[in-house]
DNA sequence: ACAAAAGTGTTTGAACTACACCCATGC
DNA sequence: GCATGGGTGTAGTTCAAACACTTTTGT
């Protein structure tokens, strides 16, 4: 069962960088390590790729884990292999990120684990090269989200235009004219307004839309033809 | 060192998928095996990664190994995992693509390896599971060529117009319209116009143009601050 | 002189920007 | 009735698309 004999092997991990929307900041989801080394301290959720699976059913396992979600949207966003990135052994670890709702997750988040969302802005030191992971699945995110509409998997089936706004906002870290991204929005064919209103953050209340989904998944099917757009600034 | 006996491990690979210019059409390298399993076979080159190396390391070693080449534009853009996808074990295996000046390997290819330049539109039935990296690569270089220039990583020191318009044309398998995109060209500072011309092409003869780096290193750098662009066909 | 590719300019419509006011409601 | 955030409209500008002809030079 194998001519490879003379080549090293690894231990193969796969960490998760978890981002959730919980209706008004982005966050990313972390977990106190329950073992060691670097016990109690703060980390990706991550775990080992078994023998049978690929690194893609790990992530979505540990992912499953410790959220309870299944079918998750989740994309590949690095490969780390510094020799000495984990101290207890030589680990090359497979990032992916994923983006769900964040109020999904409010009750499961800290039965087993003491997982905690913190805002991007905002988040603890890592262990490992852990911070560097999750800034490498930032610049993913914003590229990604970019060309495809992507950012829509992090909200709940009913959603305000000012959620998607501070979506945005936060992920790209910048602030956004209102006006003329709803009027972006409209045109997308992306939304459909229903009669219901969302009170809660303010007295006029904001309706909720829930989202197109053929024109959706169009959008992120496409196979990209052709745009550069890299005269900006 | 180590506190992680119970997990399994693999044998990690490296494949690449490397993509060139040869001035007048985007290509890939592609490698016929030389060791069993599928020796003789048309293969993507690949190599396994060393104890002591990252794995983006053992993609640039091995390939150098095949090239010559040193300081190539590579990025990740898959991690392929199936349990059976290398029929003599375990596998993982990590990609990157490569984008390199074709002329710049001429003749250093095909010494110890077995090596040829594949139109991307017309490459042969690849082992295992390298067609489908080979996609992925394709869909990844167009992603990151649509909001970075990094195509002019395939192009030699000076290049045509018209050069660059067929580079265009084949990795988005495209026509284009020529003046609108000269347009693009010329406002975006990436060139600087040289007094040669490359007279092989036509009888008139196209102006040699440089890549202003200084410009070029700036736009690779930028860290998307807002662009969806999404609301396209 | 003619063939073959390089290169140039204008017009039109669409999309993005910038900007200011009214709306609905709870208190 | 007023404070709060939600939502709408318009004018100016920039950018992309569509389109055809002139230039250069080798043969």
């Amino acid at each position: 069962m194998t001519l490879y004999q003379d080549y090293p092997k690894f231990l193969l991990a796969v960490d998760c960088i978890i981002f959730g929307f919980n209706g008004e900041h982005l966050e990313v989801l972390l977990v106190k390590r329950g073992f060691e080394p670097e016990i109690n301290k703060w980390s990706l959720m991550g775990g080992f790729v078994r023998e049978n699976e690929r690194p893609e059913q790990a992530a979505d396992r540990v992912l499953q884990q410790l959220t309870g979600l299944n079918d998750v949207y989740m994309e590949l966003c690095g490969a780390f292999g510094e020799p000495n990135r984990d101290y207890a052994g030589r680990v090359v670890s497979i990032c992916y990120f994923a983006l769900i709702d964040s109020k999904k997750t409010q009750e499961i988040v800290s039965e087993k684990y003491e997982a905690q969302w913190f805002p991007i802005s905002e988040f603890p030191e890592l262990i490992f090269d852990h911070n560097k992971m999750v800034s490498k699945a930032r610049r993913s995110l914003r590229m990604k989200a970019a060309l495809y509409p992507i950012l829509f998997e992090l909200l709940p089936e009913k959603f305000t235009i000012p959620q998607i706004i501070a979506l945005y906002e936060g992920v790209y870290d910048t602030a956004l004219d209102k006006r003329n991204f709803i009027r972006k929005l409209s045109t997308s064919g992306l939304l459909n307004k229903t009669s219901e209103k969302d009170k809660s953050g303010s007295k006029k209340g904001a309706f909720y839309y829930t989202l197109n989904t053929e024109v959706y998944k169009e959008k992120i099917m496409t196979f990209l033809q052709y745009l550069p757009s890299w005269n900006m600034d």
